[in-house]
DNA sequence: GTCTATATGCTGATAGAC
DNA sequence: GTCTATCAGCATATAGAC
């Protein structure tokens, strides 16, 4: 159950890149905060960096996506579930002292034009992103086309807001985010219906896993 | 009419800021890129890196905060202007190779916890950004606290699209940001009423600076 | 105000003993 | 698989001639 060499790099990295950016972030900031001497990354990692960093992002991006339908379950109505889910990251950014929360989003925008190879490992993180939000929004009864667009239009406010908010100090942008998102599931869903009816089972709880 | 070195400096500054961020862009570099000697730019900015770079933001900022009302003017209707600033954002950003457009976003995002300095000055800039967005929507005829909402939202919705489409190439986040938007503003707006009423003043046009 | 030469420290990466 | 010593190159910044 002890840590790895290989996980507590990966650990260290996801930290760094956080708070530090990809290019602001040197290997020997790495392997020193993981406690790691230089040697044994290049070990683990023969690629250096940018292979480090992969991992890294993968591994984060990973437990992030997680992240979304995690939030989103415990509410029965998709339109309570999706302002809800922007209040709940307000709160938490608020109260870390407006720390990056996810590397990902914030190694995407500086490292898009300027390395190739991380760029198309982002798009692969953010691409599953979309894909596994799309099938949640989907095994909540929303066509595949609307949940897709729903999960598209998320994860863009969610990293638009983030970086607003950490830079302004404020969970306006974050709280106005979600109130735009929630007035397109609005937009998107069929008018609610009181009591029956053929869309019943949208805005209802559909567990992952259950039967 | 000859740029001034101290121009060329912020100019160049900007252009590689865009690119390749923050720390991934060098002071050795800028001056290349400027065709200036090292010593020139701790004449014109002795507060070396961290001082040339504020003063290139700004300067960019300020250019970019001029074109949100200018995309938005030719609109009779804010329902119509607001989609179409996204798509034309799109249809640019594809044009140009998924290069990006303006380095505040990415900058704020690589330095909001790590350079404090630089963190202020792009608070700065956003909030000029929010503050004039709000007028300009005043001055077309929505209420102050409708207008705040209206372009927090946009610029959260424009930066994170600006990240997620530079990373998937594709115009996909962009677009379906836009319609988001405009699902919020039908929202914030009162109903439209076709022919007369005491709300005709909205979605039309009225100039920024006509009598 | 302009420009060259240079100082000092840090960068990613490697060789090779253990 | 772990760790030390070290490389060549680039980072930001400065001193001082012109």
């Amino acid at each position: 159950m002890s840590t790895s060499t290989r996980d507590r790099l990966i650990t260290a990295t996801v930290e760094l890149l956080r708070v530090r950016g990809y290019s602001g972030t040197g290997v020997k900031q790495i392997t020193v905060a993981a406690g790691v001497p230089m040697g044994s990354l290049y070990h683990h990692f023969p690629g250096g960096k940018p292979e480090l960093a992969a991992a890294a992002l993968r591994t984060a991006g990973i437990a992030y996506g997680q992240l979304i339908p995690l939030l989103l379950t415990p509410y029965p109505d998709l339109r309570d579930a999706v302002p809800a889910a922007f209040a709940a990251a307000a709160g938490q950014i608020e109260e870390t002292g407006w720390i990056n929360m996810c590397p990902v989003g914030t190694v995407a925008g500086e490292v898009a034009d300027s390395e190739p190879a991380l760029r198309e490992v982002l798009a692969e993180i953010i691409g599953a992103w979309i894909a596994d939000g799309t099938a949640y929004f989907v095994s909540r009864g929303l066509p595949a086309d609307t949940a897709r667009e729903l999960i598209v239009g998320i994860v863009t406010a969610l990293e638009g807001a983030f970086v607003l908010s950490r830079t302004l100090r404020s969970t306006e942008p974050l709280l106005a985010a979600g109130r735009a998102m929630s007035a397109r599931l609005a937009q998107l869903l069929p008018a609610p219906e009181p009591e029956t009816g053929p869309r019943h089972a949208i805005g209802r709880v559909v567990p992952h896993l259950d039967t």
